[in-house]
RNA sequence: GGGCGGAUAGCUCAGUUGGGAGAGCAUCGGCCUUACAAGCCGGGGGUCACAGGUUCGAAUCCUGUUCCGCCUACCA
């Protein structure tokens, strides 16, 4: 027999093999022409300075189910690829770069500084991309873009002037977050807030002009030094006297008023709340309402500034160990309580964050968010699963101003010019030679660079062009669906959201996917300083893409996160072996096959049930996909081709394909197998791209790459409800047969003989048809139908339901092979089982309550049951009778 | 503080409108049956977290409790 297939699966070589094929072949490039229906996912641009990790292997795998899908069903599939500059990250990692060789960014200068990154990006920026590909990614590469190139950094340019000149953008001094060590402002969503264990300070602050003083309770005792205020609730009864009263502040001996505002709490601390309104977002808020000034006793390096007295130039953790030194000392600290609370660290690098006034500029997003909350709404975006509609609205709702400069040199730099002379701010999409209101030339351009959010959320038109009108934006806009996962909701989602809506007038897309987190096998996000992390690639290395992928979508169950277990590769890399060699079985015996000869017979019963249930998985795997439901999707196509088309059909086809026997016969079955394979094979092409054209091109009669070939799906005219009852009746007497051979110990390879008894002439004749193939797979030597005289008592003995109604029962003859009293121990565990369910349907019949009020159909289905059991069982009691009269 | 999600077999998890508790792995027993030992055949295993309620009927809907996870927030 000549070996077409290795006997095990061997991914490595194939992977790389097709991928270069489709590459080549052009075969991921949209045509943007119109000539088929479009659609299109725009990918979430990885950072460059990102590697695979498993949430984009998921992700990633995910668009490319949907993309390859999609093709296949004849749409012209554009999968937007790209990636992102990530402004902070990447500039960090340039200035680490910078450290080793013992420089800093300044001492190199900006545009040096800038030229280094756009060199390290060319070096090793593109490594995600490479391994997108290892993963299969079917992206349309000669489209991907980069956030800060030209036509995108034009975009950018676009929509800020846009906004400004409506108002939208505005620059001013506001309480910001500020990262000490990346030193720049941050977003609000940039702040990550931690739990930590920290103590409760409780100050006296003597009072002015009296005796006594007021006790303020405070988590960070060095930024009284930045105190106006002492601040106590209008109703609280302990400071009634004291409204108005001045009050001294520690240390510095600074006199500042005792205020009275409604925000503060009765309950919390000791009622009185210290005003620092230039380190404090709330007491900022407080400050404003009464005129209070700010004293920035802080720096943006985290160390206090000479207003902090004789603190000036401590670091702020250092400082407040002095400050509470020096508080006890002078008998002012007069309590100090365990607290935990929440700090909010920088997002990139985990620095404590610092709130600081600073002039800085920012997008009012009320007026954005309103119709973007009316799109999801109105349906016109579709979250998906629906649960993250409420997430989203509470965020909307409550959103405040973004934050969008950053004082980092790698980003767009603000399109804003200040004017030397005058003063006047510019604001343009063409960088102006003069100012326009003076005329003088000496223009400043602003410094800061913009939130790579700030791109991002302009990504799904920017991509396809805008704000040029092109033809991809036409056809493309708004993109079909976005996949992504939740924790980027609100960072990106809800922004494309706002801009698209604003900027082009549509929604960027109809529905968002967000499938779950991916964690490991305890349950803990994978993180770097944990050591949890799974590599992606070494998955891929061990036990195939194609194995990972179909573990990826069988993992993604909607709206929950996934515990990644290596065990469930191992069992998709064994599936994907069992696809291998169903399919070396298959092209061991289309060895011979001539496509092109006509074949004239009709399906067989065997084949007409497998067609009809490849139509029923067919159409489930369509509907899954089309609700995103991949986990289901794969699992359907796992049952299928595992446990019907190998067990089953693969054994049921062998007596027709046998060489010499009947050659017409065996060219229709090669026929109907060969067509059968190619099904299967398109079907999970999308799951498992590599193994399946790899296989495509194997098969006679395939022709071209099976990207193109289109996806099956369910045709109602092939169900055949007959063929699946029938050959269901045989599987189910195959299987008995098995098992009372396998619970007598009776060897599975014994000649054993089984008689077949009916009172359904139907059900007779449709074992009788295939009573080769029960042979064949039962391994019964002999077949007897309704035997005169009947069979031995000394018999084991199954019952099966027939189809029509009534029962068939399956004798085998003991004699000679066990022991009667095992059958009698197993008869006796099987009439227990049954009794219990009849028990459960009589009572549920004996209700009249349910005959009354449940669904006829419902009453008729549990009478069905009862009948069967009342039948199987009442057949089992006789032979129990006739086998214990045999026992003595 | 507010919100969301989870608790189903030893493990990891499905279970879409309420109507016969499932899969994979693990486990036990038997098999080299000429595609596959990464395999084949067969078996065992669950008070669906707990307590109430609605219903003829609840893993599924409602209320409460416990435990776990996450998001979000201006009580310092």
């Amino acid at each position: 027999m000549s070996e077409i297939l290795e006997k095990v699966y061997d991914p490595g070589r194939i992977e790389e093999k097709w991928y270069r094929f489709w590459e080549k072949h052009g075969l991921f490039t949209a045509r943007a022409d119109g000539s088929r229906p479009p659609y299109c996912i725009v990918i979430p641009p990885p950072n460059i300075t990102g590697s695979l990790h498993m949430g984009h292997a998921l992700n990633n795998t995910l668009q490319d189910i949907l993309i390859r899908w999609k093709r296949m069903q004849g749409c012209d599939a554009l999968w937007m690829p790209g990636t992102d500059h990530a402004g902070i990250a990447t500039q960090n990692v340039v200035e680490r770069m910078l450290a080793q060789e013992g420089a800093d960014r300044h001492q190199v200068g900006r545009e040096a500084f800038i030229d280094r990154v756009w060199r390290w990006k060319e070096e090793s920026g593109g490594m995600i991309i490479s391994q997108l590909k290892r993963l299969g990614c079917s992206c349309d590469w000669s489209r991907e873009r980069f956030t800060m190139d030209e036509g995108l950094s034009r975009a950018v340019r676009e929509v800020f002037v846009r906004l400004h000149e409506e108002g939208l953008i505005y620059q001013g001094d506001y309480i910001i977050n500020w990262c000490p060590r990346c030193q720049t402002a941050l977003a609000d969503l940039e702040v990550e807030h931690e739990p930590k264990d920290g103590h409760l300070y409780h100050i006296k602050y003597p009072l002015e002009g009296r005796e006594g003083g007021v006790v303020v309770a405070t988590t960070r005792p060095e930024t009284l030094l930045g105190d106006t205020a002492v601040a106590v609730n209008p109703d609280d009864p302990r400071y009634q006297g004291l409204h108005g009263a001045t009050l001294r502040l520690p240390i510095l001996g600074r006199k500042i008023p005792l205020i009275t505002d409604p925000h503060v709490s009765l309950e919390f601390g000791t009622g009185a709340l210290k005003v620092t309104p230039a380190h404090d977002f709330n007491d900022f808020e407080i400050a404003r309402r009464h005129h209070l000034p700010a004293v920035q006793a802080l720096d943006e390096r985290g160390r206090m500034t000479e207003a902090a007295g004789k603190y000036e130039g401590l670091d702020r953790f250092a400082c407040r160990e002095k400050i509470l030194k020096d508080l006890k000392s002078d008998g002012l600290l007069v309590k100090v309580e365990t607290y935990s609370h929440a700090v909010g660290h920088c997002y990139r690098c985990r620095t404590v964050v610092e709130p600081l006034i600073s002039k800085q500029w920012f997008v009012a997003v009320k007026s954005l968010a309103e119709p973007a909350l009316d799109a999801v709404r109105q349906g016109r975006i579709r979250l998906i699963p629906e649960a993250w509609e409420k997430s989203f609205f509470d965020w909307m709702l409550n959103i405040r101003d973004w934050c969008i400069s950053r004082q980092i040199w790698w980003g767009h730099r603000i399109p804003a010019w200040t004017c030397e002379a005058c003063g006047r701010v510019t604001v343009a999409r063409e960088d102006p030679a003069a100012c326009p209101r003076c005329g003088d030339r000496r223009l400043v351009q602003e410094t800061d660079v913009l939130d790579t959010w700030f791109s991002s959320a302009l990504w799904p038109f920017s991509t396809l062009g805008w704000p040029d009108d092109t033809p991809e934006l036409r056809l493309f806009y708004p993109t079909n669906v976005l996949v992504t996962a939740f924790d980027i909701l609100f960072f990106w989602v809800a922004r494309m959201m706002m801009m698209g809506l604003h900027c082009v007038g549509e929604v960027p897309f109809r529905e968002v996917y967000i499938h779950a987190l991916v964690r490991d096998a305890e349950g803990q996000k994978m993180s770097k300083s944990k050591g949890n992390i799974v590599d992606p690639l070494e998955l891929m290395d061990a036990y195939g893409t194609d194995a990972f992928r179909f573990s990826l979508a069988a993992f993604a169950a909607m709206g929950r996160d996934i515990r990644l277990s290596e065990e469930r590769v191992v069992g998709y890399r064994n599936f994907v072996n069992k696809v291998w060699n169903a399919s070396r079985f298959t092209l061991m015996n289309l060895a011979d096959f001539e496509p092109d000869r006509p074949d004239a017979l009709p399906l067989s019963e065997v084949e007409r049930w497998l067609m009809s249930r490849l139509q029923e998985v067919s159409g489930a795997v369509g509907a899954h996909l089309e609700a995103y439901q991949f986990d289901q999707a794969a699992h359907v196509l796992y049952q299928f081709i595992w446990h019907e088309f190998c067990d089953w059909y693969l054994e049921f086809s062998k007596p027709a394909l046998a060489p010499g026997v009947d050659e017409v016969r065996r060219h229709h079955s090669q026929r109907v197998l060969a067509d059968l394979l190619g099904a299967i094979l398109r079907l999970l092409h999308p799951f498992m791209p590599f193994i399946t054209e790899e296989i495509w091109h194997k098969l006679p009669g395939a022709a071209g790459s099976i990207m193109t070939a289109p996806y099956p799906v369910g045709d109602p005219a092939l169900m055949d409800p007959a063929a699946e009852a029938e050959m269901g009746l045989v599987m189910e007497a195959v299987t008995a047969i098995r098992n009372l051979k396998a619970e007598m110990n009776v060897p599975a390879a014994a000649a054993v003989e089984v008689a077949v008894l009916s009172d359904s002439a139907q059900a007779l004749a449709m074992l009788e048809r295939h009573a080769g193939a029960v042979r064949l797979l039962a391994r019964v030597q002999t077949l007897s139908w309704n035997p005169d005289g009947g069979p031995p008592a000394a018999s084991a003995k199954a019952v099966l339901a027939a189809p029509g109604g009534g029962s068939v029962e399956l004798l085998m003859p003991l004699a000679g092979l066990i022991d009667f009293r095992e059958e009698e121990r197993r008869l006796n565990r099987e009439m227990d089982k049954l009794s219990r369910e009849m028990a459960q349907a009589q009572k549920k019949l004996a209700n009249e309550d349910f005959l009354a009020k449940a669904p006829a159909e419902v009453v008729a289905r549990e009478q069905e049951r009862l009948a069967t059991f009342t039948e199987k069982l009442g057949k089992l009691k006789q032979h129990q009778k006739r086998l214990r009269a045999l026992l003595g």
